[in-house]
DNA sequence: TGCCAGGCTTCAC
DNA sequence: GTGAAGCATGGC
């Protein structure tokens, strides 16, 4: 167990961002499976969280994979007072950070996204983790790793409909092999432009600049890639008279996160 | 029960 | 180059 001081951090808010689909909430905390492993974090009193693991494990796999390293205020310092809408947003949604997660379950996470819900998502997400993956124990029982590119590449069209991916399933699929053959380097792409990282990432079927956008952003921690879904789209139209803020372009995709959780929760009314 | 979902591809024009 | 139709299926 390690118990830290975090400003900055809410574990639900980020569970229920729509950024990742393989956490969700327990009581005072969340649980998730990332990065091979599982991870049980509680919410104590000031700020002050708990989490289930060694102190090496929390300073070499989960200060990154939270973002911890990084003051969240450099993002809300730079949006404009008179801008009522993201002041708005950054205030209702503080503790909301952009995680750093792997860019293959970020790739295959998002194809899946496309004309889906959340909750589908998370549902479809899991079942693949439960048929491809390798299991983790934990004192809660078993749990399974997302799939590694070779584990999926060796799914067929049909066992990959049986967890309802419709006709995503061959845009898995192809995702897939090409990573796991090396046509498409996930890795490589860790050193490559912003431009070229989309372009790439678009090489694969059903990939267009959205699912590339979220894979940028929430698995190699481009915080220029905006992706622009339904949600985005009318904010854009009804707040910024169709254009996203060009103030705002060094950090598009944090402040996107924001939007985005602001814009769907019920109280908010900028988009009436 | 019917509608909608963190879009993309295809095909007119 | 732009715009609209079609897409499979789960969740509410």
């Amino acid at each position: 167990m390690v118990e830290v001081e975090i400003q900055q951090l809410d574990l639900a808010a980020i569970a229920q961002s729509g950024q990742c689909f393989r956490m969700s909430e327990v009581e005072q905390g969340v649980k998730l499976v990332a990065k091979g492993k599982f991870l049980q974090v509680w919410a104590l009193e000031e700020n002050r969280f708990r989490f289930d693991c060694s102190l090496q494990e929390y300073e070499t796999v989960w200060r990154d994979y939270f973002d911890l390293n990084t003051d969240y205020q450099i993002y809300s310092a730079c949006v404009l007072k008179k801008d009522r809408f993201l002041q708005r947003a950054m205030e209702y949604g503080r503790g909301l950070r952009i995680l750093n997660q792997e860019p293959f379950e970020m790739l295959i996470s998002f194809i899946i996204s496309q004309r889906k819900s959340i909750p589908a998502i998370r549902t479809a997400v899991e079942c693949l983790a439960q048929h491809f993956g390798s299991p983790i124990q934990t004192s809660d029982g078993t749990v399974w790793a997302f799939p590694t590119p070779q584990q999926l590449a060796q799914a067929s069209e049909e066992e990959l409909l049986e967890c309802g991916l419709g006709y995503r399933a061959k845009y898995v699929l192809d995702a897939a092999q090409k990573v796991a053959s090396g046509q498409l380097d996930l890795e490589a792409l860790g050193n490559a432009p912003d431009d070229i990282l989309l372009q790439q990432l678009q090489t694969v079927a059903g990939v267009g600049i959205k699912v590339a956008s979220c894979t940028a952003l929430f698995g190699y921690h481009r915080l220029k890639a905006l992706p622009v879904d339904v949600w985005i789209q009318r904010v854009i139209e009804k707040v910024y008279h169709g254009n996203f803020p060009t103030r705002y372009e060094k950090y598009a995709g944090v402040l996107q996160q924001y939007m985005f959780y602001y814009a769907r929760c019920p109280e908010c009314d900028f988009l009436k």
